[in-house]
DNA sequence: GGGTACCCTCTCGG
DNA sequence: ACCGAGAGGGTAC
């Protein structure tokens, strides 16, 4: 199945927004999307792609709605820095990612190295998730309570009590996901918050990379580090992160990212 | 509001 | 080669 669309696989998959994507020998992407195992080959106006049973999904998946060269326009316009950064790297898109999935990933992801979180999370999802083949879905709330005996063999350290209790809660339908939809930027991130294991932080990835909250401004140590050397600004995370919204707007999130794409470019 | 410990793994310097 | 120290998409206390 062929899809036009203005997109650079390279930056937008392996760039860390999400975590299950790997790169093949042949230059492909293999990933799972909801229970697709896709592969995705870059074509010079978008990408091939095998697995896909439910266009409709990869669509939403890709945000196809974003109209890159207005986004890009406008953040542009509020700062030459990130104008730059844009320019220099066309096609990279957010994505927007299943919310349960996408919560209970960036849990995990604390205090650890970009690539161990892509093995706890791979880890969990071989445990626990539906077997797809080739890959496993990841897995639901229930999934994982079902195998919780076996949570340790994850080595999720002390982030498998925070990963249990989230799922038990989901479970439960003690905290509901779907009504977050509604919620204002800054009322979903509260309630976020209200999680074992959710700071300010990983409620801003969520809003961004799960509830498509363009507006959002994560501000993890790379972007920390890129707002004080690019724009001297720093101080505590809502200084920092209010400050990335203010500066970009409504877009603030793709500037994010630009920011972000950079340092990982530099590493 | 600021300072620390935190599970575990990988990396790096000796 | 082997080992100990340090750091790593932050959060809870």
């Amino acid at each position: 199945m062929h899809f036009t669309l203005e997109v650079a696989l390279d930056p937008t998959l392996g760039c860390g927004q999400a975590h299950r994507w790997r790169k093949q020998a042949d230059g492909s992407w293999q990933g799972v999307i909801g229970h697709d195992v896709v592969t995705l080959m870059q074509t010079d106006d978008g990408f091939e792609c095998e697995g896909c049973t439910d266009a409709a999904a990869l669509r939403r998946y890709f945000r196809t709605e974003d109209d890159l060269s207005t986004i890009i326009a406008e953040i542009a316009e509020k700062d030459p820095q990130v104008a730059a950064l844009s320019a220099a790297c066309p096609g990279l898109r957010l994505l927007r990612q299943p919310t349960w999935e996408c919560l209970a990933t960036y849990v995990l992801a604390t205090n650890v190295n970009v690539k161990r979180i892509a093995k706890m999370v791979e880890s969990v999802c071989d445990h626990f998730g539906t077997d797809l083949g080739t890959r496993r879905a990841f897995p639901t709330p229930r999934q994982i309570l079902d195998g919780c005996d076996c949570l340790c063999e994850c080595r999720l350290g002390f982030r498998e009590g925070r990963f249990l209790e989230l799922a038990q809660r989901m479970d439960s339908g003690d905290f509901r996901l779907a009504p977050l939809e509604r919620m204002s930027y800054e009322d979903l991130t509260v309630q976020l918050q209200d999680l074992k294991g959710v700071g300010p932080k990983v409620a801003d990835c969520v809003a961004l990379f799960g509830y498509g909250r363009l507006e959002a401004f994560p501000v993890d140590v790379r972007i920390a580090d890129e707002m004080r050397t690019r724009y001297g600004v720093e101080g505590n995370y809502q200084k920092v992160a209010a400050a990335g919204r203010k500066k970009f707007g409504r877009y603030a999130g793709y500037a994010q990212e630009f920011l972000y794409h950079s340092g990982f470019i530099a590493q």
